[in-house]
Order: structure tokens, then sequence, then C-alpha cells
RNA sequence: GGGCCGUUGGCGCAGGGGUAGCGCGUUCCCUUGACAUGGGAAAGGUCGCAGGUUCAAAUCCUGCACGGCCCACCA
């Protein structure tokens, strides 16, 4: 008899509880991969590893707990979950991360010092401290450590149920030793070839980057009308918003049928300022619409020029220079040409060293001087090719680079990509149209630092040239290996870099190269057969929409050619955060609200909960609103679950019910709450299986409040005092029920207070120590369905609702009572009234007595005469 | 220029051939046996515009406008 209510918390304290059952998964290990489980019962995740570059924000936690949900569904059907997580922290946001953080810049040249430890640097430091390659990796990893800890601790918080013993990061020896062998292994298959050929360059970070890597900003620029005269008499005008390139000429195209310049096809122009003899050739991809209608090839300004270049064998004269600044020429020499050597050389002189911008300007002053200049300058808006991380126009520069071959696979890829079920579905037009319109192979050396080497060295020829034509390639039982450290089989330290000896391959991985295997890296791919059969394919893959041309696409590609296999079943596309302007929320524009700040502000339910109504590939705008009616929720749940258990506990207390079950069930209202929640649990699995769990909340949520409001309402006088006993049972076995199957289904969204609220009773009752445990609630938990629907709960409801408004309208208590109570309707409908009538004239304190039912052929009125005292006498 | 998504009460969203729904906000009311971090009630929309299909269109089709995103455009 002693009431248990006591032992029930008074108020909810969400981070009382967050913090608790937080750290009681970790040390229970909930979350768990279990290898012994069949495949078919396991459900695989291939997590985005996040980019350690700082801190994690809204947009993290957002999409995270999207993911979260999903997994905790999965879990609650039985699956063993495979839920990994992975730290993406090679690559330049590292790296520079480390730059300014230390003050020190990566020179390969430069010996390791043992005894040099990376020190915080202070603020505005404009001198960079040089150090070696070794010494500016461990500094990497120190910065990227200490990052991950942090961004651990956030989702742990945050309550995603993931395996932290599956835990990886790109750049260390797991995935470097993965990411080699994925190398070797797509040259063994021919799908890898290094050329030296025109690449895209960032002239600030010096290294090659890749097509997806791309993105275009409009930017000012002015067209320069520059006349061109032809050899042997003539001339014509030149529009370009390029002059710098005037020296890098090696052709002026015009269009086969312009007539304007068909006449000068076959005779060669002479360049304003060097003097260079080029050819006037026609060329189809020459607009007569655009600028004067000719136009001259550099080398390189575009990618048209690149292909020009290509397709005419035409002669490379590449004037700008790795760093961006132009390299001394001689155009006395091959494969340079001028009328006038000397004053071409003189010309370009003043040009030597500069950046190309300032090229420009002292390239436009000399024109002008030279009189070559027609007109004054014409601004225009144009769009330019950027490194999507870099902050200068990317230019073509010729170099040797690694490539995947990707544009012979373009069918292939494509229908690989059409195999995977897209989450929302038009994401798969995205893949499809990135795909179609790729035009360069996939280029995947960087001539960066903090990142996977490639397990290549070249020999050494006696003139201290490398020999490319005969790479050596590491075996893969030494994988991974570092060829600046390592030596390949047959040589010896000492004959690095010596004729007749080796060198290592000096760049590194994009990023991508090796982030496009995480199914593999999380499988074991290569090194453990069995384990790769059993999480490979994975069968979710969720991540952000803007990186479906970089990861997922790059993840379908090398799953393609390493295994002829899709990489995961599904792909769920999240959305973005955005601003209420519709803005994506950058760094800059979130930075006064950090995740870390909203869990103390608010409580990870809540947060959960704001992620949770948004659906996949849907935008959704930060609003703090949300996070509230998140905890009005989580508090509801506390609130109504402390009252529910306080009748069964009652019950419990008079010997006279004993215990109940489901088969108790009996009185109108309880068999048709039940068939009302019948329909929920069938479509709310449905629309989970779809991973549609927006759905999902929003009907689980509907109809919680529903019986909050109404339900319980409606029977809390019955369960709490009936003197019916089997009223009573029935009351208590479809409160405890309902009771039961609402947590659970709240449980994938809201972990914390629907895992708090089982262990009040549940979690012994249930035998499921854990909610995230427990069955996902199902028809099959319910008696065989009866004639009954939801009927007598909406007539009750109906009715209930008609006496509070005439309560509200009279301005009266909701306990005030009614005498006088008038109901007429259709037959079936006061049929449906009278089964439910003991309930409602207790919930809305009418006497009996007061009650007059009519069935006529008429809509349902319902009239209502409230008392003229409140009935208490006292 | 091509593609995709969206346009529903002040705001945020759901619905998707058959009498317009939810939440927030607003107004009014209520200290009812868990919950005032609560409860009840009310006001508020001809579902972007124009055509078409249909007995019936917010819902399907066509066109347009506006917003967003992706791609292309670099003389």
């Amino acid at each position: 008899m002693t009431p248990m209510s006591e032992e029930l918390p008074k108020k909810y304290k969400p981070k009382e509880i967050e913090i608790k059952w937080a750290e009681k998964w970790e040390s229970d290990k909930e979350y768990r991969y279990d290898p012994s489980v069949p495949r078919e019962n396991t459900f695989v995740v291939d997590t985005p590893p996040p980019t350690v570059s700082g801190s994690l924000h809204m947009g993290h936690v957002f999409s995270y707990s999207q993911t979260d949900m999903n997994v905790r569904y999965q879990r609650m059907l039985g699956k063993n979950i495979f839920y990994p997580m992975g730290w993406d922290d090679n690559g330049l946001p590292t790296e520079r991360r480390v730059q300014n953080q230390f003050a020190i810049q990566c020179e390969p040249t430069l010996p390791y010092k043992e005894d040099w430890n990376p020190t915080p640097a202070p603020k505005k430091v404009r001198e960079l401290e040089k150090v070696s390659r070794k010494n500016f990796l461990e500094a990497c990893s120190l910065q990227t450590e200490e990052d991950e800890k942090k961004y651990e601790a956030l989702w742990r918080r945050l309550g995603l149920s993931i395996d932290w013993d599956q835990n990886y990061s790109t750049v260390g020896e797991h995935c470097r030793k993965i990411s080699q062998n994925s190398f070797l292994d797509l040259y063994k298959k021919g799908f890898i070839y290094a050329v030296e050929s025109p690449v895209l360059w960032d002239t600030t970070f010096q290294t090659a980057v890749a097509q997806a890597e791309v993105e275009d900003r409009e930017k000012h620029g002015n067209f320069h009308d520059i006349r061109f005269q032809v050899e042997g008499g003539g001339d014509f005008i030149i529009s370009t918003t390029r002059p710098e390139l005037l020296a890098a000429c090696i052709a002026v195209v015009a269009h086969p049928d312009d007539q304007r310049y068909k006449g000068l096809f076959g005779k060669n122009a002479r360049t304003p300022l060097y003097d260079g003899i080029v050819p006037i050739i026609p060329a189809e991809h020459a607009d007569p619409e655009k600028g004067t209608g000719i136009m001259m090839i550099c080398t390189f300004g575009d990618v048209a020029d690149v292909d020009f270049w290509r397709a005419e064998k035409m002669p490379m004269r590449q004037i700008i220079g790795r760093s961006g600044r132009l390299v001394p020429v001689d155009f006395g020499e091959e494969p340079y040409k001028s009328g006038s050597v000397e004053a071409a050389n003189a010309a370009y002189k003043e040009i030597e060293g500069l950046y190309a911008k300032q090229a420009r300007t002292k390239v436009k002053e000399m024109l002008e001087a030279s009189g070559a200049l027609v007109g004054e300058l014409k601004p225009t808006e144009q769009a330019v090719k950027f490194y999507e991380k870099g902050d200068q126009p990317l230019e073509f520069v010729s170099t040797r680079q690694w490539f995947i071959k990707i544009l012979d696979h373009k069918e292939e890829l494509l229908a690989q990509g059409r195999k995977v079920q897209w989450h929302p579905e038009f994401m798969l037009k995205r893949f499809e149209q990135w795909v179609e319109g790729l035009n360069q192979d996939w280029c995947i050396s960087r001539q960066r630092f903090f990142g996977v080497p490639f397990p290549v060295w070249y020999p050494v020829l006696e003139e201290g040239e490398l020999d490319f034509t005969n790479p050596i390639f590491a075996p893969e039982s030494a994988l991974p290996v570092d060829p600046q450290s390592d030596c390949p089989e047959g040589f010896k330290e000492e004959q690095r870099g010596k004729p007749g000896g080796f060198a290592g391959d000096t760049d590194v991985m994009d990023t991508w190269a090796t982030s496009s295997l995480t199914p593999q890296i999380s499988s074991h791919w290569g090194l453990d057969e069995k384990r790769h059969q059993k999480l490979f394919p994975a069968d979710l893959r969720p991540q952000a929409h803007e990186i479906i041309r970089t990861w997922a696409f790059y993840t379908i590609t090398k799953s393609w050619m390493h295994e002829k296999a899709i990489p995961w079943h599904h792909a769920a596309i999240s959305g973005w955060v955005v601003t209420p302007d519709r803005q994506k929320m950058s760094k800059s524009k979130g930075k006064a609200v950090t995740p870390e700040g909203l869990l103390e502000e608010y409580s990870a339910d809540a947060l959960r909960y704001w992620s949770a109504r948004a659906k996949l590939g849907q935008d959704t705008i930060y609003d703090e609103n949300v996070f509230k009616v998140g905890h009005r929720l989580a508090m509801k749940i506390f609130n109504a679950s402390k009252f529910t258990l306080m009748q069964l506990q009652a019950a419990e207390a008079d010997s006279s019910i004993g215990s109940w079950n489901l088969a108790d069930v009996s009185q109108p209202l309880d068999k048709a709450w039940i068939a009302r929640m019948r329909t929920l649990l069938g479509s709310a699995s449905n629309s989970f299986e779809a991973f549609q769990y927006s759905a999902v909340l929003l009907e689980v949520e509907s109809a919680f409040w529903d019986f909050c409001d109404n339900y319980l309402e409606l029977v809390k006088n019955r369960a709490y005092e009936g003197s019916d006993a089997s009223a009573r049972k029935s009351a208590v076995a479809t409160l405890e029920w309902t009771l039961k199957a609402f947590l659970r289904l709240l449980a994938p969204f809201l972990p914390y207070i629907t895992e708090e609220v089982w262990s009040w009773r549940f979690a012994k009752s249930e035998g499921a120590a854990s909610i995230h445990k427990a069955p996902w609630p199902t028809e099959e938990e319910l008696p065989l369905p009866s004639e009954q629907n939801g009927t007598d709960f909406d007539a009750a409801r109906t009715v209930l609702d008609k006496i509070r408004a005439e309560k509200a309208a009279e301005k009266k208590s909701i306990k005030w009572p009614v005498t006088s109570l008038r109901i007429a309707g259709e037959a079936a409908t006061i049929e449906a009234v009278k089964r439910v009538l003991n309930d409602v004239i207790s919930a809305g304190n009418v006497s009996l007595s007061a009650v007059d039912l009519q069935a006529e052929e008429a809509p349902l009125k319902v009239e209502v005469v409230l008392g003229t005292s409140d009935g208490r006498e006292k």
C-alpha cells in the first residue's frame, strides 16, 4: 500500500535526466555492434565523418539527430545496429587551422626536430615558423585529437546511439591502409593513370583540385578591345578580359561561317606588344555573338583553350606559374615566337614576376601606350572558377597528377546511382545531372602534406631525373607506407634521391579519395573478408545534398570500381539549417548559437525534436520556438506518465482489482481508443520504413496530445476510483498499454525523457532494461480487431468539447456543474454517445439525471445548460 | 540558359480529387485530484496567378510569376 507516487520525481529536470542516462548508456555499452548476428538482422549505417575543423554547429545537430532517429527505430525492430562514427581530419582545413593556431608552415625540405613541440601562437603573428613535414603532421594530429574529444562529447550528450568502438579517423593508420589499398587495386584494375597535363590549379594552396571542388563566383571584369595586325596587311579587334595572357596566345579563332573573318583563315596574326605570330583558325566553339566574334586562344584561359590546345596539338606557352606569378620566358626560343624578339622580351620583362591580376593592369597600360587598345574598357560580370576553399581564381597549370578514369564510365555510374534508393527521390536527379555534366577525370593528387600519401616511389635516373614511367608500388602487405620515410623493396634509405636510387611520390591524396571509402573503412575491406561481407553494402548513407557530387558520387564510383557493387541501399539526404531570411546558417552567421549553449539552455530532447520536425531534403529555419515546443512535449510526457502511473498504482493498491491485461479492455470508450491507437501504429511503422521520421513524429505527437487532453480526461475518474471493478480494470489496462506504446513511439525522437519514464515501471515489468531495446509497438500487441473503430471516442470527445466551449463562453471553470445536457442527432451517433455517456458526464461534471438523448434525422445538436452555482456548498 | 524543389491564416509547417488542418503568436477565460514550463475556448485562410481536365481542383495537367538550390555560362 505504499504509494509509489512518492518515488516518482516531482519535476521534470532535463539536464539531470540527460546526463544520467548518457552516462549509463556509455557504461552499459548499450549501443555496441554484435558481429555474431547475421547480415539480414543487421542494420548498417555509413555515417558521415564530420570534418574536424574546430566545432560542430547546428547543421550537424540537425542531420545527425535525424539519422539517429532512423537508427533507434531499427534497433527497436530488433536489428543489430552498426552505427560508427568517423572523423574526417585530413586535408586542407586542418592544415589551415594548424597554420593559424601555431603560426607554423610546412617546409618539406627541413629535417625533423625531435624536441620541437607546437605551442599556440598569439593572435597576430606575421612570420610563420617553418617546420619539417613530420613536425607539421604532429601538430595536425595534436590539433585534431583535441577537437575529436569535443565532438564525441557533444554527440554523446545529444544522445546519438553510436558504437564508439567503431570509431575511425581518416588520417589514422587504418584509413591510410584502406585508402592506399584502394589506390593499388584501382591501378591494377586499370582505372588509375598519371599524366602531365593542364589541371585546375589553386595558386594560393599550390595544388591541383578536382572538378567537384570547383565553384563559380560572379566577378567584375573588363573587356579590353585589342587590335591585332594580320600578316600581309589588315587588322581585327579582339575583346578579352584577360589581356595579361597575350604573351601566352597560341592562336586566334573565329566561327567558320563568320563572314567578317572568313578571309583571314589560314593567315597569321601578329599579337601586339610581343609581335607573336599566331595562326588564324576557324573553330566551331567561337560564338559570333560574343565580343567581336574573334578571340584568342591562350595557354590557358579556360577549358575551351585546353580542349583546343589538345585537339590542335598546339605549343604550350605556360606563362602563369604554380604560385600564380608570371614565369620568365624568352621570345627567342621555342615554344615562343616573335617577329621582334628584343622588343617582345622587353615588354614581357615588365610583367614577369607579377601576379596575373597585377600583370593585367600593366599590360593594359602598355597596350594603351602602344595604341593597340581600342576605346574604353567595358565592365562586365563574369563567372570565374574558384577552388571552393580558395580565394584566388583557379588557373590551368600543366603538372603531373594522378587521375581516376570516370569519364569513360558515366553510363555505368549512372546505372549504379539508379540502383540506390534516394530519399527524397528527386535527389537522384542531382546525382544524374552531375554525372552527365562531368568533363574531367577525377584528379586525386594534391600537392599538400596532411593527407594519405601515394604508396609509390620512382627510380632516380642518372641525370637525377625521376623515371615516372616505371613507378614502384608498395606491396599490399606493407601498407600503409609513407614514401617519404619508407623505402621501396630492394632499396636502402641512403639511395633516396640519388641517381640509381629512388624518390618517394611527394603528393597526398584528395581527402575524398579516402572518405569515398567510408563503407569499406567500416567493413575492413581487404583486411577482414568475413566482416566485409557482413557490413558491405551498408543499408543507409545519410548525408547533405551539397556533397552529392563529391561524397555520394565518389563513394558510388569506388564501390563500382572495386567490386561492381553499390555502397548502400538507401541514401537519406538531409536539408540545411537556414536563417529566417533563408540563408544557409554558416559559421559566421551561426556564431552566436552553439550546440553546447543550446543544450544548456534547452535540452538534447528539445534539439532533437526540432531536428525531427523537418523532412529529409528539406531546409529548415532555425527557430528556437520549436525547441520550446519540444521541451513542452517532453514535459507533458513526464507529467502525463506520472499521472497515469498514479492511476495504475492506485488500482494496484486496491485488492478488489488485482492484475489486468489487454483482455480486460471491455468498455466502449477504451475499445475505441485502442482502435485509434491501432491506426497510429500502422502508419507510424509505414512512415519509418520510408525514412519519413518527421511524419511519424507529427502523427504520434498529435495522438499523444489527444490522449492527454481527451482520453485521459474522460477516463481518469473511472480509473482512479471507479466502483465497478471491471470498468476500472478496463481503464487501467488501456492506460497502461497506451502509455507503454507512446513511450516507445516517441523513444527514437526523445530518447532521454522516454528512457527516464520507462525506468519508473516498465524497465522491470517489460523485461527491457532500456526502452531503446524494447520492441517497437505494432498491432500484434493488440487483441484481434473487433468491429470497434474510433467512433465512440469521437462521440465522447465531441460532446465533451461542447461542454467545455459552453463553460468557456460562460467564463466558468471546467469543473462547473452542468444541470442540463440535451443531445439530438442521428441514431447511430446517439447510440455511440449512450455507450460512452458515463465517462462523458463524469469528465464534464454532469449529473446523469440531467441528460436527455434524442435520435432524429438531423445533424448532431448539443445543448448545455450550466448550473447557477459551482455546486460546492461551502 | 538547363534542371530540381517550393509558394496553404501574422510566422513556421502538414495535407494532397469530395464540406480547409496543426503548432507558435494573438484575444478571452479557468489555480480542475499529473502538469501555470499548465488547461479550455475564440478570432484568423476564396491553399501564388491564369487557363485546362472533371459532376467535383488547394490537390491532376499546361503556362506564367516569385523564392531557393544544383548545373552551365569565363572571348
